[in-house]
DNA sequence: AAAGTCTGATACGTGTTGTGTCAAGGCATG
DNA sequence: CATGCCTTGACACAACACGTATCAGACTTT
């Protein structure tokens, strides 16, 4: 019934990354926890090169979601959310998972999507960004363009009647 | 769990006509069956006004889709098709709503939609068409711009996992 | 008049989804 | 090292969605 996700219109750039999750996660080289666990600010010696906001383990992600943990994993297991690793291979939920967990929930709630239909409006809104953005330099030095663009492109957004954000 | 349709990005303009269905179907002013029933092919007499290509009853549509009647009534009662009526009220099928119903079929058997997801692909693409012609409208000067919109539109459509048309 | 369609309702088998639980093992921390 | 929370993988269950099916009574088409 599942299918694999669809073609991302960013492939022809970068092709040596994770594809959006799907292939099983592996050890990250460097980090654990110990910072994590509640919000963790960083470290006062931090060089602020890693610059970590905010870092949740599974559970305390799930509180926040107020979902179950075995959600949060299916969600991963099916591509849906991609959270850090540990080295240890502890799942790290960063603000920016926590907010998509969030629009999975309003497109799953609200609008009555399964998750194979979450699975397509989060492939066409990364799509939709991307070619935004590529449409944007392609016209860098026609402002009038690029302003049409920008508003339309919006436009094109609000109409998918996504919460705000994204 | 069914929510009212999307605004359309189309709305500001025209706003008297029917909404996309969703209204119980009205009774038309003037058509009779006798042509349709099976690829009614333009009378002698014809003027070309009407211009009907191929109209089918729900009996006909059905079995050309391979579908059972009652999911072509379900598709309409959901919104999802609209096709026209007899002064008897009888469905009439057009190529174009027989096309959807593949569309549709597609989206719900290959990608694993849902309804509630077929009816916010079907939108997404409705409005990313308009989307792209009101930028074409608005790029009318500026041959370079409309040209990388076109092209990269037609990616964006292309990374929705179409069939083919539409 | 016969055949087919209309609306509206009800029903059923199958699949999806969120949640829950279990087992066996690993990591973190006191 | 003991305790607690995590890991993966599997299985289960209630509620719901969906396509299909059927019924009744009225209307349309030929």
């Amino acid at each position: 019934m599942y299918q694999r996700p669809r073609p991302n219109v960013e492939d022809e750039a970068e092709d040596k990354e994770q594809r959006e999750s799907q292939a099983p996660p592996t050890r990250p080289e460097n980090t654990n926890l110990s910072s994590a666990k509640t919000a963790a600010k960083p470290a006062p010696g931090d060089q602020g090169v890693i610059e970590v906001q905010g870092v949740y383990i599974i559970s305390v992600a799930a509180r926040i979601l107020d979902m179950h943990p075995q959600t949060l994993r299916k969600y991963e297991k099916l591509g849906l959310i991609n959270p850090g690793r540990t080295i240890g291979m502890l799942r790290l939920y960063s603000i920016e998972d926590i907010k998509k967990v969030q629009l999975i929930r309003y497109l799953s709630d609200e609008l009555g999507l399964n998750l194979a239909g979450v699975e397509f409006a989060l492939a066409a809104f990364d799509n939709m960004t991307a070619i935004k953005q590529r449409m944007d330099s392609r016209l860098e030095g026609i402002p009038a363009a690029q302003q049409a663009v920008h508003e339309e492109m919006d436009l094109l957004f609000e109409s998918l009647n996504l919460p705000h954000d994204h």
